[in-house]
DNA sequence: TCTATAATTGAAAATGATTTTCAAATACTC
DNA sequence: GAGTATTTGAAAATCATTTTCAATTATAGA
């Protein structure tokens, strides 16, 4: 989805347009990889040098409230913000770069059931992040 | 491993076997659910009254250290922590009564090595979580 | 285009979890 | 049992996040 697309989904909930707003969205939609509350202030203000940290917590607030962007849980911290891709719910991180990469795993809800089974339990949600290091990493090495 | 190992290995790290850790490893290593600190402080002071929270999160630090215990990430919060089993590194958490059991995912490895070389990257590390409800749950309903 | 108004803003204060500091208590070595 | 280095809990400090509030601003309607 698109940076116009999301400005147009906030306003059709109601939610008004501004720059605060727009600096945040175009930051988070740009990145190739999560980014904590902190450094999406810090490369926003680039763009809109007033904004204050509040209000990147107030429009990350809104945007997952959207679903349009999702929270990534990393060993570093679990506070890092990304574009969520919808329908592909998992991820594949550089170790590296930290640039995140959706992908389908489908195929695998038939083994995570299986698992459950083998232990009483009904399987309804999982959680899957894959890390290593991408083409783009290894060949900079 | 049961809780007199764990003293064991705190002793022969060097550590001191105080009244105070016995009563934080011997809470996390009965405990079926993962526990925040301040719920172990809770806990644990049943057994030892004069317990600090200080305590419980530099205990919970060592702990760790040694492999004795994993924090557990879930959707309510990523500051759980949980007795750590051998080998077995995924877990599946009941959304009821919180319980969570350790399975081996060794099959799935082939297959997580796979979505990254499309991707262009070498995996080398995952994380996997199932979330369900658990038999005795369902029983009451 | 202008105005009225409700939403939004940023600064400062408040909160809550975690960490650090420090003097008193204690486990362990000899 | 004494001496010493580790560990302790309370209080203070820190850090991320949330709340408060008066000033600013986007938007709907005139």
């Amino acid at each position: 989805m698109s940076v116009e697309n999301w400005l147009t989904e906030f306003r059709s909930q109601g939610y008004r347009l501004t720059d605060a707003r727009r600096a945040v969205v175009e930051t988070v939609a740009k990145s190739p990889r999560a980014l904590t509350p902190a450094e999406i202030h810090d490369l926003a203000k680039e763009q809109y040098p007033k904004l204050g940290l509040v209000t990147v917590y107030r429009t990350l607030e809104k945007l997952e409230e959207l679903n349009l962007v999702q929270r990534v849980h990393q060993e570093q911290g679990c506070n890092a913000y990304l574009a969520h891709a919808e329908g592909h719910q998992h991820l594949l991180i550089c170790q590296k770069c930290k640039k995140a990469v959706y992908f389908d795993g489908d195929d695998l809800n038939a083994s995570f059931a299986k698992v459950g089974e083998k232990h009483g339990f009904i399987v309804q949600e999982h959680w899957l992040q894959l890390f290593g290091i991408c083409e783009e990493c290894r060949e900079n090495e």
